[in-house]
DNA sequence: TTGTATGCGTTATCAT
DNA sequence: ATGATAACGCATACAA
């Protein structure tokens, strides 16, 4: 049954369809009712667009190939001004003809160009996000889906989009908000990952581009920020475990040029010594590979940790496994808690104690304070709710 | 140090700035190089706008806060037909006016405006993406993020941006599609999830909206398809297994309205019934919970299988956590597959063997099917890579 | 209340 | 080679 010929295109395999040799044309769009009247004029430049549209009769333009406000202004017997207007829900036009107006909009399917709206309006009900992250770690990290998801939620409801671009580098990025902001592209921006002194932040800053930080106040530059307290969680973390006896304590950070990272860095060396516990720095780039290594290191070195908090839900679960590979027992030996609390943090054995945070929700809020933004509201820091210690089956009372 | 006067806000805290009080303003652009002579016509509803920039001498016109073509021909002393034509390349314009139009342009910093070049152009330089899933379970399926990665390594050569939208029901997703269509807000689709007799692939199709099929072209419609051969990768599962000895296998399956998981199903009753070996299907939605769920009750049953194919990562690992529960050894006793091979499954103990596929590379060439079309080819299916089976530790010997 | 004219910034045509 | 000028589709100030 498998047996049509194959083509190999060099990154694909080619499987020839019914209609192969048939010239490129797609079916024609099934159109508004068309009436009788063939169009006089010849097209234009017309040509390289859209299907034209045989809609009216004596239409001496506005045939596009997509309905426009003059066709409905045509057809209903009215200006294109009152056709705006009505469309629009403003005064100046009567209800009788409003109606009449909205019907034929209707009828014909009309809905408004985004570019011409966007030139008439200057904005673009788009807001814009560039992420640089290396993809293949970027597909583990629960994160950004739920967070974008969140935006949406907030977007969609003011008919707004979001435009979202992936890069490899922070130079990139930069370079993909100077084009938006130069060709105006976006309404606004969502700013992530920043560190200390971001180009991205002041470039947005100094345009004048509408951005919100995702992050700490410290290093939004005056621009406005939505960030949660992660100092506070941190020691929340931290005093669990010394509550539980542990004094010796290692935290398995991420990337230290990320500034939510010190930000962590600093309140684990801070409550740590605040309450004598002797206390490790391990460095990592968010992987599960790093994870898995440093714990291995850390685990068999001499003086071993008798608990990790990890900097998200991956690594984690890779230390978990480590732990288990070397005998371990968790929590009974070695306790673990994970940072960005997800579904997988549930889905081992045991359970990881996690600090939890709803990012959808947040995604909403940081959504709100770019609307307030670009409404003309000044610059301020917003603090969401804080991550919070949720405990599960992965800490316990040390071990010695 | 954290003592500062902090407001409720409902769903966050608002701590104040310092430039509390002062009025919405944000610092004034850096505009253009700004001359001497100030504007002398008073701004209309260019007050709307960005900042007006006093840009140059006599300008009668073009001060609409940002650079346009017009500020460019006025400067270089010659027609913005000549600007166009020098800043497109297009011959029609001496080298030494291209050269002198080029070298403004970069000194005002001129970039074209994205609403006027779509609205002559109709087109957008944008390709739509809209998903449908619930954005909890969303998160944790690595398939997306390394998608978009993907797509976006072939947009970005192209300047091409992506549109997101995250929706929550099939219905949303087809009334976004419409949406897009009618108001020209992207030149083509990608279209996922697919179900049999997808509404927003028969939409693309009447529509005439490009539209790229990530599936098996069974479902596309007509439409171009980029597609796995998912019947193979599972068959190869099956016989794995078959050779290691299992007779009783259970596949543990998405969604079941989804277009894809029925070719696995198809593909794995086929196999397993030509072996002679024992088949289950079990019922999910994706979610670590049903995964756990569908294999508990499977694994306590009378007559539980030797091994299981899961069609994600995710559950998976569940599945794994499950086993381990039960006291069930893993491959010892059970053996276990994933679809959607991702980083979490090196990094569990076993690790675990999984249908792999370069989700990334996947992500590229949908976006060149993509372009293909908007330039004009005709619909057509291509086959991506098949999803070799990965071997690592959680398939072996089966115990019965 | 309704119609007219013009701006928005770019591309493309058609005259010089 | 160059310079007006007309689309593109919508919004709106202003005149009727």
């Amino acid at each position: 049954m498998r047996s049509r010929r194959v083509y190999s295109c060099g990154c694909c395999t080619r499987i020839p369809r019914r209609n192969e040799g048939k010239p490129a044309i797609r079916p024609p769009s099934p159109r508004v009712p068309s009436l009788s009247t063939p169009l006089e004029a010849p097209p234009s430049r017309r040509e390289r667009r859209g299907l034209s549209c045989s809609l009216v009769g004596t239409s001496r333009r506005s045939t596009t190939g997509r309905v426009t406000i003059s066709d409905i202004a045509e057809r209903a017997g009215v200006s294109i001004g009152a056709v705006s207007f009505a469309l629009n829900g403003r005064k100046g036009v009567s209800d009788e003809t409003r109606e009449r107006v909205l019907r034929v909009a209707d009828e014909l399917g009309w809905a408004p160009s985004t570019a011409a709206r966007s030139l008439a309006e200057a904005k673009t009900d788009t807001f814009g996000l560039v992420l640089a992250r290396d993809p293949h770690n970027l597909g583990v990290e629960s994160f950004y889906m739920e967070f974008f998801a969140g935006l949406e939620i907030e977007l969609s409801k003011r008919g707004y989009s979001l435009l979202l671009q992936v890069v490899g580098s922070p130079d990139d990025a930069l370079a993909t908000l100077r084009k938006w902001q130069r060709t105006r592209r976006v309404d606004g921006v969502v700013l992530t990952d920043l560190v200390d002194g971001d180009q991205r932040a002041a470039f947005a800053a100094s345009s004048g581009l509408p951005a919100v930080v995702v992050g700490d106040p410290s290093i939004a530059g005056g621009l406005t920020s939505v960030w949660t307290d992660d100092a506070t969680s941190m020691r929340e973390a931290v005093r669990h475990l010394a509550g539980l006896g542990h004094r010796r304590i290692a935290r398995v950070a991420g990337l230290g040029s990320l500034a939510h990272t010190r930000i962590r860095d600093d309140a684990f060396a801070e409550e740590t010594a605040a309450l004598g516990i002797a206390s490790e720095l391990l460095r990592t780039d968010y992987t599960p590979e790093a994870g898995e290594r440093v714990t291995r290191e850390a685990l068999t070195g001499e003086q071993p940790p008798t608990a990790l908090i990890y900097d998200n839900d991956v690594m984690a679960v890779a230390g978990l496994t480590v732990a288990m590979e070397l005998g371990l027992g968790v929590p009974s030996e070695v306790s673990i808690i994970a940072w960005d609390d997800s579904v997988l943090c549930e889905h081992t054995l045991p359970k990881l104690t996690a600090l939890s945070h709803d990012v959808v929700a947040f995604g909403s809020h940081v959504a709100r304070r770019l609307f307030d933004l670009v409404e003309g509201a000044a610059p301020e820091a917003f603090l969401d709710s804080t991550p919070r210690l949720v405990l599960r089956g992965s800490t316990g009372t040390a071990s010695i």
